[in-house]
DNA sequence: CTTGATACG
DNA sequence: CGTAGCAAG
């Protein structure tokens, strides 16, 4: 019997998911049930991973969203949008002296002040660590860091936002295929799973207002097929998998016009697997409740 | 007898002031006794003056700062740093709609955004309004309104700050000389008052730390004399008239470091009265303990 | 609407 | 420390 990872024992695992029904109030959303702690075959989750776009680490940690990784207790923590020029300096105490997570890696943007940057904390140590994607243009904004562990990478991603009016669509395009070269170089060597803000829905299902954001940044033609061509490398996007038609599963909703109340929201946070783990995969969860941030956190559990 | 400007008579009236007594709790200060609503000689005080550095006007009114102005209902009100760059669209509608104040004159900074300006309101209609000093040079601020009343001139000015490392002191002895010369002209019409933040504290009593600050912006030799000089048009400063030797009396603690708890202060808002209405003076008082900026209000007095 | 950097005090 | 502007999302 594999190593469990907690006492608790779920009375729905190995039960089929129940699919959406209105919520009592606020816009409709899906119902989120317990976590699934075994994989289809039975073997038990024992590594955890979540993703936060945490928009502001300062800001967050005031918001006890340290509180909340206490709680969740992942594996591997992947943080976007940390907007800490000198982590050194800026990262509060409490969260650079969490005793569960002594090996913590971060990485900032050169160019803009207070700008994205993305960090990962590890209970264990990796095999390595490296930062960027290994082209210069692209790894001046503290977008990505990659751990290795045994049976993985484990990547932090925030992918460029192509801006108001699109200013900054033509780059974003170059980075998704420089992102694209960089995982496909990576997956010849190990399977990874992929964790972040990839600021774009997939589909209509992926947002509130498919019809009138045709032209808006992260739901264009454009950045919707370079995330059709990321998973043509053969990463899966485990929430959809596992809830292919799942409507009003959001993972940012914009702090304007109380949008998260209403759930008028964006999937922009993912968690992509290799497909050789698909076997492994147990469940793949959006923490809707969870507050913090303009996005909420995503969680991942894999019998690795 | 003449006209009272309101129903309640004061006990201590026409009875000589308390001097200091060390205050229970933080820093000394000085006691804050009844306002004195008639002259020595017994006139009744019928015309009431307040100045206020509000120190944004929009966040001061969050604060509730229009309900000391209520309270404190004055005849006239100066307002010094309201930062609003457009007053039209700025000022909150709470303040543009008090009905005891239908004459409202605004002047902001035509250079920097969101900088400086300054107020005056009124609850009778002033027989004209003036803005700036005449001269080009020192009229882009939003440093200076001139109401004219019956019997005299109401001025409300926000001298500018020298600045951090004295980078300013120099254009700050320009509008010094240029104030001056200003005054002198209004004062040659008729008597004036002067109310507002003159950004200097006159002598060694008029701040907690004179010693430490002998190069500090507010109170440089060159800022003092510019004081001296002021008075030496004629103009009294009432509250040290009326105090000649009373210490711990400020209107202005920075934010930082809980100052204002520590009374850690400096006195640099003034009501200066041309001599010649000396004898209608009733009373100059400091508002210590009204909050809602990091200066206090100041009020006169006047049997006019 | 919210974060963070900047100017100014 | 706090206000107000800005860029960015």
């Amino acid at each position: 019997m594999p190593k469990r990872r907690r006492e608790e024992t779920d009375p729905s695992a190995g039960q089929p998911k129940a699919e959406p029904a209105p919520p009592a109030e606020g816009g409709a959303t899906f119902v989120d049930t317990p976590d699934q702690l075994t994989t289809s075959d039975g073997q038990e989750s024992c590594l955890k991973i979540s993703s936060w776009n945490v928009d502001g680490l300062r800001a967050w940690v005031k918001k006890n969203g340290l509180e909340w990784v206490g709680l969740e207790s992942p594996d591997v923590l992947c943080l976007q949008e940390i907007k800490c020029t000198d982590p050194e300096k800026q990262v509060p105490a409490a969260m650079k002296e969490m005793v569960d997570y002594p090996h913590q890696y971060w990485s900032s943007s050169k160019s803009k002040e207070g700008y994205s940057g993305v960090a990962i904390l590890c209970k264990a140590e990796p095999l390595n660590v490296t930062y960027g994607i290994g082209v210069e243009e692209h790894d001046g904004e503290g977008r990505l860091i990659t751990v290795e562990m045994e049976k993985c990478f484990v990547v932090s991603v925030y992918v460029p936002n192509s801006g108001r009016g699109l200013v900054r669509l033509d780059y974003r395009q170059a980075w998704d295929g420089a992102l694209r070269g960089y995982l496909e170089e990576l997956q010849s060597r190990k399977p990874l799973v992929l964790c972040g803000d990839l600021n774009v829905a997939h589909d209509d299902i992926d947002l509130k207002n498919p019809k009138t954001n045709r032209k808006s940044a992260g739901f264009t033609p454009q950045e919707r097929q370079g995330l059709d061509q990321l998973l043509g490398l053969g990463l899966v996007d485990t929430f959809r998998h596992l809830h292919p038609s799942l409507p009003h599963a959001y993972t940012f909703w914009t702090y304007m016009g109380n949008c998260r109340a209403k759930n008028v929201g964006w999937r922009l946070d993912y968690l992509l697997l290799s497909r050789s783990l698909l076997p492994r995969l147990c469940d793949s969860k959006i923490r809707t409740k969870i507050m913090g941030s303009d996005h909420c956190p995503v969680t991942l559990l894999l019998a690795l």
